[in-house]
DNA sequence: TGCTATAGACACCGAAAGGTAAGAAATGGA
DNA sequence: TCCATTTCTTACCTTTCGGTGTCTATAGCA
């Protein structure tokens, strides 16, 4: 992979999965800043997102049509515009290969390794909270 | 409803507002379960619900219209919503005194603080790589 | 009497999200 | 020759999201 020069940061910073840890607490009250922290996370906070992003991260690189079997539910048009927009926000690379069925690629950057680091935290919330949520659900519906 | 036996763990678990780092990671794959988490996340991961779940958060208890001023560019019609989807989910209480302009009351449960800490590191991530995600943005849309 | 304030409910309506389906482009194979 | 394959794009249409505006109940107050 040749692309995608993430000017600010070295790659070294990256791999750690906990290093959206350390240092940096959410100290933060600038509310420009908050806004635009408010839109990304919208952005990104997607269903979809959220799946591909842990897909790629699991499997590594795979190709259009493998992303759309093993997302279940997800419809093309979907598909194309959640990885158009993951590969602009620079979560993921799209490697085009000129042959004659057109193959296409899809990796996580390290960017998007990171990002799928930072939900993991939520993704294992709702595992461990899932049953304590329906039990509300039930006892709330239950008046 | 059809609850899938899911239950199995004591509230006494939740308050520590790191619980969900330790133990647990995340192996899973039932593809039900997989399902539910990722239905549970699409909810939570709501724009005003991560708005509000931050507000109660610092702030403690709040009433209705405080809330309503807090959260800047919300409709009553939104702010009722998500407040009662939150209640339903366990992740707030509502608590209605009877005087007679109403007022009711609304703070964060054990498990709404939780999720409150598992976000945190999403907005962790945001806040870190905003400036990352705006420069892939600026060089996805120069070509 | 009539006005104000609070926490909603409810209906209407425009906007946006998202699904379906068709087409395009290029080439190897039946 | 014609079809299948792969990765999209585009048009069309339905469903959902979300904003606005109206209505309620009740007590205090002018």
């Amino acid at each position: 992979m040749e692309n995608q020069g993430q000017r600010g940061f070295s790659k070294a910073e990256i791999p750690d999965p906990k290093a959206w840890l350390d240092g940096t607490p959410p100290a933060e009250s600038d509310p420009r800043v908050e806004r635009l922290v408010n839109e990304l996370i919208g952005r990104v906070a997607d269903k979809w997102t959220m799946l591909i992003l842990e897909l790629l991260e699991e499997k590594g690189t795979l190709r259009f049509t493998e992303i759309g079997r093993q997302v279940e539910g997800i419809s093309q048009k979907m598909l194309t515009q959640t990885l158009r927009q993951m590969e602009r926000d620079g979560l993921a690379t799209r490697t085009v290969h000129p042959v004659v069925p057109p193959r296409v690629d899809y990796a996580l950057t390290p960017l998007g390794n990171s990002l799928s680091a930072a939900f993991c935290g939520v993704w294992i919330w709702a595992e461990r909270h899932l049953a304590a949520v329906e039990e509300a659900r039930a006892r709330f519906d239950a008046l």
